[in-house]
DNA sequence: CTCTGAAACTATAACCACTATAGATTCAGA
DNA sequence: TCTGAATCTATAGTGGTTATAGTTTCAGAG
């Protein structure tokens, strides 16, 4: 067996391929309620039924990946993080560094994630993908922390820092509001007792 | 002009808790999913139409109301606060008493509550709920703790404290969850500095 | 008390996301 | 080469939701 795939494959990679990018080209032409999933079939050349069997988890789907990318870079992001250096901190970091908070990507990127920030639809299935990465986060945590999987303070601590990238996307400058965000929870808030 | 309403508002609200009442016998009759539209307007006497009308968040805003009073209490738990208390001080004890975290409810509200957070698409609109009051709930800590009301630590902290119904709703003990959730977000995360 | 206009309701038809089914084609491995 | 599974297709259907146009019901003005 050769290292790439059969054809079989090949073909299947490369009709997602096609409804990935005629879905992001229409969206980005007409909105995302503008166009319907026969269009963007249409555009793939495929049959709708195709389009559905391609991406079980409907119209907001097309343009995403299924996920597992960014559970692959969470926890690397914590387990090979420096000596010496938090959890969070690491956290900080890699998020910095990627998603809405830098321009150093490539133009087509900017525009698809212009495209999701400015689409509630999309904006809620990109958090609908990070929150699902929040069992996986939570267990590196406790691994790397020597707690119990099961406490609640790392699923909530998990929770709230895969809640960052919708929270901080819509900002002016994201980056600030990422760091606003993770010095709250590292230091947590910072009230005086009452009021007299 | 009467304090009661006119005959038209009365029948107004009557359709709408008809409404109301059949949506929550028929989901859980037979679940969410098991229900139509269609069945519900029939069961209380209405066209289809005139649901959406009254409901126009459609199908899963059914058996809740309007959300105004989630925000009235909400603020009202922040300005009217003991003297001497904490602002998350007093949104603990508030949302202690409250939905998910206690049974002190007449057995009507718990049967609803336990329907919501069995079902997905119903949870899922309740936390809408919620958010919706991340704006009211920002100004009023905001007004109290006398920062500026677009501080991101202070929208974050807004949007933290409204996420806890959900993080801990479903949790075997939501009450000790909440309270985990809230230590978490008084003290932040308690991490010895790193790996060596 | 009556008139008038707005609001609520209705039936109907349509749109769109999504699913189910059954059959045709294509490929992989025996 | 043969067999079976995967992919794709057309088709028809379900269900949520909206638009339209017309009818009934009420509130307030005169």
């Amino acid at each position: 067996m050769p290292t790439t795939m059969g054809r079989r494959e090949r073909k299947k990679a490369q009709t997602r391929q096609a409804l990935s990018e005629a879905a992001l080209r229409l969206f980005s032409e007409h909105g995302y309620d503008g166009v319907t999933v026969a269009q963007i079939a249409d555009e793939a050349d495929v049959s709708i039924a195709t389009l559905f069997a391609h991406v079980p988890d409907g119209k907001e789907a097309l343009i995403f990946d299924d996920g597992s990318e960014r559970r692959i870079w969470l926890t690397a992001a914590v387990h090979d993080r420096p000596p010496g250096q938090s959890v969070l901190e690491a956290l900080r970091r890699s998020m910095a560094a990627r998603g809405p908070f830098t321009d150093d990507l490539p133009p087509e990127l900017r525009h698809k994630r212009d495209l999701i920030v400015n689409t509630p639809a999309l904006r809620e299935y990109s958090r609908k993908l990070w929150i699902a990465c929040e069992e996986a986060l939570a267990e590196a945590i406790a691994t790397e922390s020597g707690r119990d999987p099961s406490d609640m303070t790392i699923r909530a601590l998990a929770r709230y820092v895969l809640e960052i990238p919708e929270l901080a996307g819509t900002e002016p400058d994201p980056l600030a509001a990422l760091n606003a965000i993770f010095d709250l929870l590292e230091h947590g808030w910072p009230e005086s007792p009452g009021k007299t």
